[in-house]
RNA sequence: GGGCUCGUGGUCUAGCGGUUAUGACGUCGCCCUUACAAGGCGGAGGUCGCCGGUUCAAAUCCGGCCGAGCCCA
């Protein structure tokens, strides 16, 4: 073996030698219990960045270790590839803009454009070493898999749970479609305030005087005794010819602006809450292009901001604006391109949300950690409106619905015609209302989020068969509990009635190692690709165990850097050992030749694969590896083997076999036990150790053994044995406390000494002990008698020179010069008096350290006290 | 404004009723010891954010305050 251990060669060997042997191939007829992960599908960016790296690490480990605990395990890749990024990229791309080609070679630019970042992502995943089985991976924009999307859009709307209406959506001027509230996000900024007066009485507050035109009512908080007056009364809308009544609402803030507000439809959602509460009226200014229409009056053709200056000049000059002022206010924008969104009314589809169920339901699932579950909770409490599913985009599946052009019905697809493009193919059946046979198809199309919101489906056959519901397991970040397990629990419960899946896991964030999120404006981006060209996955794989579940994990070199020292360490160890095991058959009948030693470790070893299995089922993988890792590295490596050092080398042959024994099983299990975290240094590791006893019991395909097809270490409850533990904590700490000695000394820490005896009541085994202390050990029924002499007194300088000053020296000298019998006496009495320049000075005991000498039959000892024991050195 | 999470040696972090508070990195000293110097051995370094309360016992539970982050309005 090489001294040192070469991550990155060892790493692209393996990714060679796995490569096409199926070792995670999912197989639905297995007699093992299943286990099926909905694994997320990212966006195909062309880049796996370093937050679906923790994410896919964590997935990976689950998988491992389920596998490895004698499960089949479903590890998929998906891929969510519809939207409008990928639209935007292809227009840079390719030079044009969506509406110059005909929708389905904009579409195939798309599809190939998506196709190339999927196989860069793939390389990736595949380097970072996790254990997809491929076979099952699946392409939200292919037409086996959208035409399932289609298909429960089908089943929802003849369910009744998706349905098409008028209502207030939100709207992004620069993706030009319309998002769903999950889709926006606040941003805080700086904005003028207008105090605007309507008449003498009536000046309200507004951010928006563009949208006076839009002023369909004017609202004051009941309570508000400046205004009581007001209510039910009209006023006349600046710029219009028309009035708006005054009414009140609770709703409104009387500190904020004069405490009147003017409601226009639709200047923020609160405008919408209020529009429908009191059944006001609708007049909407502002159409999708972003300009002002004839409802506006002189202001039709405007675009928002100009309008705001023209009404704002022409306010003035009939001055109405009594007062501007800068104030925070919060701004609702699109998530993806950060744009100020607008509130339109259109005719869109939309999926019911049934909050109650959703509520019940989504308790039911083992949420990890539990706390996430009320950030769903509270995104479902605060739904206020159903889920907007169309979108006016290309790069997505079809809405399967045609418009009739005679008498305007709605003909949505069957589902035996899917999947369809409405755009371009036509219904196979003529109007059910009126027998037409000419139609519009819609030319919208589906929120991406209702492709990815049916994995769980997807991946166990429905809807052709669901194999097995709901699936084991849902990892993802907490990013996107509002919108992917959100959309997943409300679409599952919708179509089969059920939740999608029993457990949760949800991961942290990234942050950057200025302990802010990794963001490009910041500059702390950290590309896996950098990591892993560096110091190998297993390495990058090792960082992202070393966070706990659910919390963000700060991403910093030096965690990186510690793997790989671990790794060496591992390395070495198996290094030694092997040297060791050459040829060595393990055999259960030299658990008979273990020494205290060999018990202690072994017990120890049991009970951290106790831990291990404990920590790994309850997904705390930084508990789990930190426990390996430090049993591997302190325990095992610098306390056991340094025991069983002087054995290995010089023992007989049978002395030998009970640390053999040892030393097989623990790397045998420890091996398996990192298999999860550091797949490539385990596989490498194993097959070391298997060609070295030449085990025949693993298992192995296409004569490649392979620690991932093992399974893991089990608790051998006959190896715990608490009073060796307590022998072998004794041994180790009399030794460390011997190296101290000599360390306390200046002494090599192999350094020879004359003889070690040990006193203790427990009966413990000293060979060990000797080899690694270099010395004779003897073991004392009875404790010797010590003799002890007081060698010196050590002044306390810091003591006697504050109060003796210039005198110090002197007191020290004649301190020193003392008899044996004068300082016995000084030390019982605890005083003792001088003389110096003709003056008595009376001295404390306490002002010196008392040196004891201990000797026995004359000869000079250390006497070392351990826990439960004495140790005499001879040095 | 509301909700959630979190304040532990210089930095990051474990512990979340019970001896002397975990580990990593850093730091200081000693040691090339037939697996590993990217190593070993040994130090130093903490009023567990602040104030109350519950308890025989609080870093841990409860309340308040201060501070940070995330999510939502």
């Amino acid at each position: 073996m090489e001294k040192e251990y070469n991550a990155l060669e060892n790493e692209k060997k393996w990714i060679e030698k796995w490569d096409g042997l199926d070792l995670y191939y999912f197989d639905w007829n297995s007699r093992k219990p299943h286990y099926i992960i909905d694994t997320p599908p990212p966006y195909p960016t062309g880049s796996f960045h370093i937050g679906n790296t923790l994410n896919w690490c964590y997935i990976d480990f689950i998988a491992r270790y389920k596998r490895m605990r004698g499960f089949e395990v479903m590890f998929p890749q998906g891929w969510d590839c519809h939207g409008l990024p990928t639209e935007v990229k292809v227009e840079e791309k390719h030079g044009i803009s969506k509406n110059d080609v005909p929708r389905d070679v904009f579409r195939k630019y798309c599809v190939e454009f998506t196709e190339e970042n999927i196989e860069k992502m793939r390389e990736t995943m595949k380097r970072m070493g996790f254990s997809i089985d491929w076979s099952k991976e699946y392409i939200t924009m292919y037409p086996e898999y959208y035409s399932k999307t289609q298909i429960s859009f089908v089943r929802m709307y003849n369910k009744g749970l998706i349905y098409r209406a008028y209502h207030p959506v939100i709207h992004c001027p620069r993706c030009q479609t319309t998002i769903a509230l999950a889709e926006m996000e606040y941003r805080s900024g700086k904005t003028q305030l207008s105090y605007i007066k309507f008449d003498d009485d009536v000046v309200i507050a507004t951010t928006r005087p563009e949208l006076i035109p839009a002023c369909v009512a004017i609202a004051v908080h009941p309570d508000d005794e400046r205004y009581k007056k007001l209510v039910g009364k009209e006023v006349r809308v600046p710029t219009t010819e028309y009035k708006a009544k005054i009414i009140e609402d609770e709703e409104v803030d009387p500190e904020f602006g004069t405490g009147i507000v003017m409601i226009c439809t639709f200047g923020d959602r609160q405008d919408v809450k209020w529009w429908k509460k009191h059944n006001l009226e609708l007049r909407i200014v502002l159409n999708q292009n972003g300009r002002l229409n004839e409802k506006a009056g002189k202001y039709k053709g405007l675009k928002i901001v100009e309008a705001r200056e023209r009404i704002l000049e022409d306010l003035e000059k009939e001055g109405r604006v009594l007062k501007k002022e800068e104030v925070e206010h919060n701004v609702g924008v699109c998530w993806r391109c950060k744009t100020p969104v607008e509130i339109v009314v259109e005719e869109q589809w939309f999926v019911k949300v049934e909050k109650d169920r959703i509520l019940r339901e989504a308790e039911r699932i083992n949420w990890i950690p539990e706390h996430m579950l009320s950030r769903l909770k509270s995104w479902v409490e605060g739904m206020e409106w159903d889920w907007v599913i169309s979108r006016q985009r290309i790069f997505a599946t079809p809405i399967p619905a045609w418009y009739c052009k005679k008498c305007g019905e709605v003909l949505v697809a069957k589902e035996d015609w899917l999947p369809v493009d409405p755009s371009k193919d036509h219904p196979k059946i003529p109007c059910p209302s009126c027998g037409s046979v000419e139609f519009i198809g819609e030319d919208d199309v589906l929120d991406t989020w209702m492709d990815s919101s049916i994995t769980p489906l997807a991946i166990v056959g429905w809807p052709n068969e669901t194999r097995e519901y709901p699936v084991s397991l849902r990892p993802q970040g907490h990013d996107i509990i509002r919108t992917w397990a959100f959309y997943t629990i409300l679409r599952s419960l919708a179509l089969v009635g059920e939740i999608p899946w029993n457990e949760i896991v949800i991961n942290g964030m990234v942050l950057g190692e200025d302990g802010r999120k990794m963001s490009k404006s910041l500059g702390n981006i950290i590309s896996p690709e950098e990591v892993i060209s560096k110091y190998g996955s297993d390495a990058l794989r090792q960082w992202a165990a070393s966070g706990s579940t659910g919390s963000d994990v700060m991403f910093t070199w030096k965690e990186v850097v510690a793997a790989t020292r671990f790794q060496q360490k591992f390395w070495s160890i198996l290094r030694f050992s092997v040297n060791h095991l050459k040829g060595y058959k393990p055999d259960e009948k030299d658990a008979e030749k273990m020494r205290d030693a060999d018990r202690w470790i072994l017990s120890k070893l049991n009970r951290v694969i106790e831990e291990a299995i404990e920590s790994m089922d309850n997904y705390r993988f930084d508990e789990a590896l930190k426990a390996i890792r430090s049993f591997a590295w302190y325990e095992f490596a610098d306390d056991y083997l340094e025991l069983v050092k002087n054995r290995l080398y010089s023992g007989s042959e049978d002395e030998k076999r009970g640390a053999k024994f040892v030393l097989y099983k623990a790397l045998s299990a420890m091996i398996r036990m990192i298999a999860p975290f550091t797949p490539f240094l385990a596989e490498e590791c194993w097959n070391i150790l298997c060609k070295t006893t030449e085990d025949k019991d693993t298992q192995d395909i296409q004569n490649i053994q392979s620690v991932h097809l093992q399974s893991y270490p089990e608790v051998e409850e006959r190896f715990i044995d608490y009073e060796a533990e307590k022998r072998g904590e004794l041994i180790r700490s009399i030794v460390a406390e011997i190296r101290k000695m000599k360390h306390d000394r200046g002494m090599a820490l192999n350094a020879p000494l004359k003889k070690v005896m040990i006193h203790s009541p427990e009966k413990i085994d000293i060979r060990d002990i000797a080899g690694a202390v270099n010395a004779e050990v003897e073991f004392l029924d009875e404790m010797p008698e010590i003799e002890s002499r007081i060698k010196r007194l050590k002044p306390k300088y810091n003591v006697l020179g504050p109060i003796f000053r210039d005198k110090t020296k002197k007191i020290v000298k004649l301190v020193e010069r003392l008899g044996d019998k004068e300082i016995q006496k000084f030390v019982n009495s605890g005083n003792y008096e001088i003389e110096i320049d003709g003056e008595l000075i009376e001295l404390k005991s306490d002002w010196f350290d008392v040196e004891i000498e201990k000797q026995i039959g004359g000869r000079d000892v250390v006497v070392l006290e351990v826990k439960r024991a004495s140790v005499i050195v001879e040095i």
